[in-house]
DNA sequence: CCACCAAGTTATGTATACATTAATGTTTTT
DNA sequence: AAAAACATTAATGTATACATAACTTGGTGG
């Protein structure tokens, strides 16, 4: 993390606490100390605490009065509930950008499927990294084409917070693409079809589908 | 806002700005300054910076790189995007609180309802305030029996982003209960008796349908 | 041996001094 | 007179020293 350019202190914190919590190197429970993550940051501790109040505040970690701030604990009541949301509002957001979706919306998504569909499933560790990049890009191109700012909010929101639940459950099979791929892409296909032809309700349709899919591939095993 | 008992500041200067901002002290466009709301409120810039900070990721205020935090403009646009989206979040909220109700928060809807119809529509000034308490008491009490902690933040969040249109476009009107007090009335009735049947599906539909028809209402006149 | 109180430790919470930057106004140059 | 360069200013951005509160530990008394 040396050598990094930092204009902004407190934009550099916050980007370099998610990049952390996205990168699972925390565990559920775990706290997060101003001062040691200033430290390893080399910075001071008041940009850093600023960056924390706002991942308090849009509800990424949780905060003890005078304990810092935690890691939530996942539990699978807990995942119901962010998947139960994302699956409506992420819909919501698929009927809107059908609405919406210009012809360069369209031309984006299109080719975010072609990409998707050469993502070889050879075991590649690398694969699985694209395979989410591609995959991030598609739900939140989508999310964004609904021109709607609130919308875009909570989605984003329960999107990333879903996410923890992806990589929490998917320890140990690290080298892998989610067995989910395949009917996935397949989704998404059907998703940029109903946005293009202007579809709403069969937009949201499938994208609540597609997203309760994926929660029930994820805990279809526990 | 003095003598003000002061235990948590931060806490205490966030509450202070809702406060602020519910009470229509600033008009849109306006930028809050931290050194003057510190001098305002009687404490250092810190505690203030740290709440304008949870105000802006909470999606309350704007903000400009150096320039400040910024009421939010209004727009008609952002109306629709705002009671669009509470339409349906809500509309959900109601629907898991039908699954979700115990028979304490059934009398506690109740008892809410039973004030409300005895709020005259007398002209009196605080008759009004009572009235709005209790429409708010109504509409985050089913918001929390929803029992999804992501449900009840994005209701927070659209319900009192939504309340600043009917502040702003109720300026003039200001000793008069809303015209429609009475109708609301009879749709919060006809949503608690859905939830008290565990009629998910009617208690989501009543519920998007009064907001809907709350958006009209307020937007008939423009 | 257990319970409880008290001091010490460690983290957050707060105030303040200082740095930075972006906008504005003023001067200088062409 | 217009434009560019520079200085002023007023706000946020940052570092740091200090205050406070919760947790821990050790000691003491019952």
């Amino acid at each position: 993390m040396k050598n990094t350019p930092k204009k902004n202190l407190e934009e550099f914190a916050y980007q370099s606490i998610i990049k952390l919590l996205l990168g699972n190197h925390f565990r559920p429970g775990d706290v997060l100390l101003e001062t040691e993550l200033a430290k390893s940051l080399e910075l001071s501790r008041t940009p850093v605490r600023h960056a924390l109040g706002q991942l308090v505040a849009e509800g990424f970690l949780d905060k003890k009065k005078k304990k810092g701030c935690l890691i939530p604990v996942p539990s699978p009541e807990d995942a119901r509930n962010v998947f139960y949301v994302r699956e409506h509002i992420e819909g919501l957001a698929a009927a809107s950008a059908a609405r919406h979706a210009t012809d360069k919306d369209i031309l984006y998504l299109q080719d975010l499927l072609e990409k998707e569909r050469h993502v070889k499933p050879s075991g590649n560790r690398d694969a699985k990294m694209i395979y989410f990049t591609i995959n991030d890009k598609f739900h939140l191109g989508i999310v964004r084409m609904s021109r709607n700012k609130y919308i875009e909010q909570y989605c984003r929101h329960s999107f990333w917070r879903s996410h923890t639940y992806i990589f929490f459950f998917d320890k140990g099979y690290t080298n892998q693409l989610p067995q989910w791929h395949g009917e996935g892409h397949k989704q998404h296909i059907e998703i940029v079809k109903a946005i293009e032809n202007s579809n709403e309700e069969k937009a949201g349709n499938l994208m609540r589908q597609h997203v309760r899919y994926t929660y029930e591939q994820l805990f279809q095993r526990i």
